[in-house]
DNA sequence: TCAAGATAGTTGGAAACTGAGACGATTTGT
DNA sequence: ACAAATCGTCTCAGTTTCCAACTATCTTGA
């Protein structure tokens, strides 16, 4: 008599598409709520980036929010127009224009991220504590050094 | 003596931006992949989604991948040329198309998904098997029901 | 039955985004 | 002092995205 072994080949769904589908639907439901801040999307990244306390140059926040350069440009043009950052010439270097968030960029970014916070939260209810947990866990430590070496290591 | 309770903020980061971050990042590494094996990122989304099993017309894959009928006609066009799929006109509705792979589109995309999967089963290695489970449980959890909520209930 | 409306695929064009190149003003290295 | 590199900006071409039409076909209701 014979055993045969049936490997049941795992049928995982590709991790990027199942990651972008997520990441697009989320992205989607929250640009009403940025919208009703005041704010577009790049702005509220900007803002949250500003957040964490750095006052960088335009240079360095293109590269922290994964952006070209000469959009950047264009972003704070936006921004600044709108009263939400100001640029302010860096006294180290005088070709570089240090960003920082007024008082009322300050404010539409917690009201923001506030609703935005509540839709996540909502969102995430459907999961059982410890699972969500240790998901959101496991996607912070993805997106740091794994992340890094997939973007060096081609 | 007086008791201070210091409620520390859970500083958790957007779960949006957490999650489009590394989509875009796998989507980065995964692409030299796929033109490796002859594929571009919409053939290879599309193909993935005929190896579903069903012969889908041409509206039905736009809808199933998400992206606009009118550049799903490019995506075709491209695939058709590249001798990747094929149209057939429905016997049951001669407007619509149906759209199956053929032998070399088949051959192709099991080559891509095959490096594909190696290389994010490589990223995930980083993580504790019990760990990665649970969160690969959870994304295809949240991708199911509690997405399509998100979608129409804004 | 048959006329009106809806639908599948296609085409074309407008608007937004992306990415590369160049340039002036400035800094850095030697 | 001088060459090379850098920061912010502008411009321009290539793409993608979205919307409005159009043809051919299907469906529905009087």
């Amino acid at each position: 008599m014979t055993t045969i072994t049936c490997m049941v080949e795992e049928e995982r769904q590709d991790l990027a598409a199942l990651l972008h589908r997520l990441a697009k639907a989320l992205v989607a439901a929250e640009l009403p709520l940025l919208e009703r801040h005041g704010l577009g999307m790049w702005a509220y990244v900007v803002l949250t980036e500003l957040s964490r306390g750095a006052a960088p140059t335009q240079l360095a926040l293109a590269k922290a929010v994964d952006v070209d350069k000469t959009k950047m440009v264009a972003i704070i043009d936006g921004m600044e127009a709108e009263g939400l950052v100001s640029r302010r010439p860096d006294p180290d270097d005088r070709r570089a224009r240090i960003i920082e968030p007024t008082a009322e960029g300050r404010k539409r970014w917690r009201g923001a991220r506030a609703a935005i916070r509540r839709l996540e939260d909502d969102f995430l209810a459907e999961l059982p504590p410890t699972r969500r947990a240790t998901m959101l866990a496991a996607l912070r430590d993805l997106s740091g050094e794994p992340l890094a070496r997939l973007t060096v290591t081609p």
